[in-house]
DNA sequence: GTTCTTGGTTACAAAAATGTAAGGTTAAAC
DNA sequence: GTTTAACCTTACATTTTTGTAACCAAGAAC
């Protein structure tokens, strides 16, 4: 379930908002005023930010600004109807989209399932059992704790896992690492896998590439 | 449409598996023997190959062996029924699968079409317009050009990627790259963004990162 | 126009990644 | 058991990546 946090000060339409959120499958949790509202939003890590950009004392675009240094978290900016330059303003701040008011809840709705969903699709992350991948980075995920592999110990990573149903030979690793470009020496493979290995054991991966002597390798 | 290379001494069974696999969609090309086996392979680029392992004067894990030094294509071994541990030769030396004679047609294309889709799957390629884009290797690809990017200018280039309909801030930005554990120089993002714009000219992408001052950058 | 702020470029030094070499360990073959 | 080949580990040197600083360019504000 995907939580969402509605950030508006005029409770009749936070209400109305919180109900239709729950309505439809989300976890909508409220914020009425900007007092902590950046710790509050580091704290429960919302998927999906509505941030309504009128409240007092405080501007939307401040607080989107601020947050954008903290947090990458997909925001829809709500809006008066009559607000000039709505869009270049929310969309320059880092806005993932705007809606203005009064709106329509289905479209709100539909909104709101666009930008989680290229948010998803953009997460350029990869799941496998328990470990949340970003090959990007280079970073590995367990729980609370994390590694950051280097390019060519994701390369030899992604490959196992990319054929973890079988044994993977010394030379396929070599071939997807260097390509055959110039004579590597034999070793620098092992030497990368040492490494990743040692890292893998910091997550609490111990063992977890099996040596098949003569044969290769196979993530078990 | 997708190659498949059939590895096949025997005639009559190589016609049958080229209709097969032709009236099944996929482009059938063939090759009886093992003379420049590699170079045929290494010039046609087969999506996915049928080796039968019998073939005299070479064997088939021999060839294998000697593709994965060069190639990371899939492989499924098609065997006699009578051969031993046919299993572990072929996923040993790096088989992606393997089929016993006689085979059930419809059992070949599931199997065919559950290798392609898996490679496919994992090849942890990303197409943006006409680039295609490895993520964990940072290889850019465009038509023959090709660039590789280090970590930081990856992960810059995704993020615009991945909000490709806004402006995203520089703010954003520098969260993505260093996550605002200490401070990192201003300046320092602005120095990744002209290495990244300087390779990226090199594959003809001159001025597709463009500066909104004050605001931030947006692809175009 | 001039000034000033913002962003860009280049060169450089520090830090990180990576291949090599030397010696160690393990397990298969005999 | 002994030998040997295959793989592992550690340390080190080279190369690459990366942040910083100094200076440059462009465009907004006046």
């Amino acid at each position: 379930m995907q939580k969402i946090m509605i950030i508006e000060d005029d409770e009749i339409i936070t209400q109305e908002l919180k109900d239709l959120l729950q309505n439809n499958g989300y976890l909508a949790i409220t914020l009425t005023n900007f007092n902590n509202a950046l710790e509050e939003i580091l704290k429960e890590k919302p998927d999906l930010i509505l941030l309504d950009i009128n409240i007092p004392y405080m501007s939307g675009e401040l607080l989107l600004q601020n947050l954008r240094k903290k947090s990458n978290v997909p925001v829809i900016m709500v809006t008066s109807n009559n607000q000039e330059t709505v869009e270049a303003l929310s969309i320059s701040y880092g806005a993932d989209d705007y809606i203005t008011k009064p709106y329509n809840p289905n479209i709100l709705l539909l909104r709101i399932m666009a930008v989680l969903k290229r948010s998803n699709m953009n997460s350029n992350k990869l799941i496998y059992h328990d470990l949340e991948i970003n090959l990007g980075k280079g970073i590995i995920k367990k729980d609370d704790k994390e590694i950051i592999l280097t390019k060519n110990e994701m390369i030899i990573f992604s490959y196992l896992l990319n054929h973890q149903n079988r044994i993977v030979t010394r030379d396929e690793l070599m071939t997807d690492l260097w390509n055959n470009e110039e004579f590597i020496n034999d070793n620098a493979l092992t030497v990368n896998i040492s490494r990743l290995r040692s890292k893998l054991k910091e997550i609490g991966y111990d063992n977890i590439i099996e040596t098949r002597k003569k044969v290769g390798y196979i993530l078990s």
